[in-house]
DNA sequence: AGAGTGATC
């Protein structure tokens, strides 16, 4: 607390730095005219004579127990009442001095609190009550990774809080945003507010920011770390607070210059933690075997199983089912039910992992039990009450991206430390549990990496360059990241913008890239869908880029591959994928599936009614893009001849950099510039006939793939990009060859043209067949 | 000839 001289004189230009704050924040938000900081409430509400950043937790605490709410001066419940006594039990609140005390001292914390703590819905009310944003006119945000987290606890906090969700309590996610002018906590995904950076980079409207499930590493939470370490330098009125799950908080700490730590203790009950004595060769085999096991000789329990993916699942549960019921037979054991779970799988079914365990088969005998077979999803995203045996083969798929071949791959890998902890805990939400990993003790030690990689060491940064030119970041190369990406996957990125022209050659945004920017697309997709209206089927592409931005919409059930495999192909398209994306959408508005009605209709055409509908709220965000940029919307003309090939134009003008040529004499393709061996995937409706296409995405599982394809026409592709066409950045080969070929033919065409002069008017004939 | 961990704007 003492004054020395030094710190006086910081004080001064931080006096500054708080004056162009405010000013910023007038600028942006003309009816606010509060200083951000020193705060004293001097009205007649409950805050009366109370102090920012000087609060107490009694005060805090005199004010929750009533009468009035202090937030709005309305009654509060009896419900409230009810829940406040809950909130009191809660590990966080014995700590909340401690807390304040950290919080009045510093810009920055570090808050790790496990598992039942309480930290998600207690903190940010911690910080209400010490902020006062309902005086000082400005808003306190909770960032969350997934928007049904982020949906959740803003209902639940409006409960804590007595106040209808939406008002004081709202959350902010895609698609919605459930806030008013009222609101002074705002939930949302950690995307949500990066977003909002982009148009207001020194986040004026907030006075605190919360950065929940940081040990998460989302690609979003690590931007907004960086950004929020140059923001606070800009606003020293600005609180953050960083909050973890895990125990590392070592490295945030250091990373926010030593900012101060609170651990919480969380609320779980004891997991027991067995090993396998030695190294299991087939984990599949050895997993079945163990929940077989707990199923013969351990208490009453729910059993979840980690595996990783759709197929494995559900193979294992088949065969978990099979021989359970064979054990009801010959060993009298009690009654089994195994359920999947995964994200493709339709909500309905993923719901069913709710149902409680089957009833003993007879009054008195053996009781049931529920075995649920889950991907990583059951990791983080859903919790599941009632599980008391974990089985961990200690694998899950994960994300890998390769710079040098620009592939993204799914790699079947060892877990982490963390995760096998994450997965360890699952066990003890109800009461005391049993986790069997089926590796050794030593592999656990020397094998597993402490945490697992973040997002942003295993992805394209092709839209996060993108986003971080657009937040105001010019020095890339320097940006603060916790964890700096390869340089190579930095390059690609950059070089990647410029060919799109997102970039010019200095680095600098261009228009094209400001507007790119402004789309949640890959800017591929973005450049793509901007050029669109020269070829007159932006409404076409705007339908095909929100189907490329969902989950797939064919389904393929493995008990009827057969029957969904020819219901696709009523939609084929003989030049590819893209434009077959096209003729299920259509279909998907048609008055046919109307009048069957959409479920039903996707039901019978093996498609993804949960994928079509979300296409179809992406397509409206995009349109409404669109139209902000003044980016015309218009539609060809069905009967016009050049109607499929301008669609494919304009594909290609997106997609210069995905080409690939067939092979001559076999049935591969090389993708152009890299020179790779590449197969179409086997999902594609093209025939094997298509000299050029051009491809959605690399994918590397069994073989290398392109997967959604589109035939094109070369000689497009050398007018359409001709800065990456240069053939001199080509290796000798095939391709080389064939593209000089092309632009030879281009050249001629050009030369023999140019003495005809092209008629204007070809464009606006509407010729009927 | 043969196939999708999870999430986000």
């Amino acid at each position: 607390m003492s004054d020395r001289p030094s710190k006086k004189l910081k004080m001064d230009s931080e006096a500054e730095l708080v004056a162009e704050a405010a000013e910023e924040h007038l600028r942006t938000h003309p009816h606010n005219s509060r200083p951000p900081t020193p705060f004293t409430a001097h009205d007649d509400g409950e805050f009366k004579g109370l102090t920012k950043h000087q609060t107490t937790a009694e005060q805090a605490e005199k004010l929750e127990n009533g009468p009035k709410n202090p937030f709005t001066g309305g009654e509060l419940s009896q419900q409230y009442f009810k829940i406040l006594k809950g909130r009191r039990d809660l590990p966080v609140h014995s700590q909340r001095q401690e807390f304040l005390d950290i919080f009045h001292s510093t810009q920055i914390m570090v808050f790790v609190g496990e598992t039942g703590s309480g930290k998600t819905t207690q903190i940010p009310q911690f910080v209400l009550y010490d902020e006062m944003p309902h005086l000082t006119g400005m808003q306190v945000a909770c960032t969350q990774p997934r928007r049904v987290a982020a949906m959740s606890v803003a209902k639940r906090v409006a409960d804590e809080l007595d106040v209808e969700l939406g008002e004081e309590v709202g959350y902010s996610i895609r698609f919605e945003n459930c806030t008013t002018n009222k609101t002074i906590l705002k939930y949302m995904t950690d995307g949500m507010l990066l977003r909002e950076a982009m148009d207001d980079h020194n986040l004026a409207k907030y006075s605190c920011i919360i950065l929940d499930e940081a040990h998460e590493r989302t690609l979003a939470t690590d931007i907004l770390m960086g950004l929020l370490k140059q923001v606070s330098i800009r606003r020293p009125d600005l609180k953050i607070i960083i909050m973890s799950a895990t125990l590392d908080a070592e490295k945030f700490q250091s990373y926010f210059n030593d900012a101060p730590l609170l651990a919480v203790p969380g609320r779980t009950h004891p997991v027991e933690i067995y090993y396998t004595p030695e190294f299991q060769r087939d984990y599949l085999d050895a997993a079945i075997r163990t929940v077989l096991q707990i199923h013969a000789t351990e208490p009453e329990g729910d059993i979840l199983l980690f595996l990783t993916g759709e197929e494995e699942i559900e193979d294992a549960c088949r065969k978990i089912s099979l021989e359970g019921d064979e054990m009801i037979r010959e060993q009298g054991a009690g009654p089994i039910k195994v359920y999947p779970l995964y994200g493709s799988l339709p909500p309905n079914q993923q719901q069913k992992i709710f149902e409680p365990a089957p009833e003993p088969l007879k009054a008195g005998g053996k009781p049931g039990r529920k075995v649920i077979v889950s991907t990583n999803i059951a990791e983080t995203s859903l919790t599941i009450d009632g599980i008391v045996y974990v089985v961990d083969p200690g694998f899950s798929k994960q994300k890998v991206y390769n710079p040098r071949i620009r592939v993204d791959s799914l790699l079947v890998s060892p877990i982490s430390k963390a995760s096998a902890q994450q997965r360890a805990g699952r066990a003890g939400r109800t009461r005391p549990g049993k986790c069997f990993r089926l590796y050794t003790e030593e592999a656990f030690q020397k094998e597993l990496i402490q945490q697992s990689y973040p997002e942003i060491l295993r992805s394209n940064l092709a839209s996060t360059v993108l986003e971080l030119k657009k937040l105001g970041i010019d020095d890339l190369v320097h940006f603060d990241f916790m964890d700096p990406p390869a340089p190579e996957t930095m390059m690609r990125a950059l070089e990647e913008l410029n060919y799109l022209q997102c970039l010019s050659d200095e680095g600098d945004l261009t228009p094209l890239g400001r507007m790119s920017s402004q789309f949640p697309l890959d800017p591929m997709l973005a450049v793509m869908l901007i050029g669109s209206p020269a070829y007159h089927c932006s409404e076409e592409m705007l339908t095909i880029v929100a189907l490329l931005s969902v989950p797939n919409v064919f389904v393929r059930p493995a008990s009827a591959r057969k029957r969904a495999d020819e219901a696709k192909m009523a939609f084929a398209h003989e030049d590819g994928d893209h434009l077959t994306l096209l003729n299920v959408y259509d279909q998907f508005q048609g008055d046919e599936a109307r009048v069957i009605g959409l479920h039903q209709w996707c039901r019978d055409n093996f498609l993804s009614y949960r994928s079509l509908t979300s296409a179809k709220s992406v397509r409206s965000q995009l349109t409404r893009i669109m139209e902000r940029n003044d980016l015309q919307l218009i539609g060809g003309d069905y009967d016009n001849p050049s109607y499929y090939n301008n669609i494919r134009k304009a594909l290609a003008g997106g997609f210069f950099m995905q080409v690939a040529k067939k092979k001559s004499g076999s049935k591969g393709y090389l993708t152009i510039k890299d020179n790779q061996e590449v197969l179409i995937h086997p999902s594609t409706v093209l025939s094997n006939t298509s000299e050029w296409v051009i491809y959605n995405e690399f994918v590397l599982t069994k073989s290398n793939y392109i997967r959604t394809v589109t035939n094109i026409k070369p000689e497009w592709l050398v007018e359409i990009a001709p800065k990456y066409y240069n053939l001199d950045h080509f290796a000798p080969g095939d391709v080389k060859l064939s593209l000089e070929r092309v632009i030879e033919t281009v050249e001629t065409m050009k030369r023999v043209n140019g003495d005809k002069k092209v008629k204007k008017s070809s464009k606006s004939s509407k010729s009927k067949k």
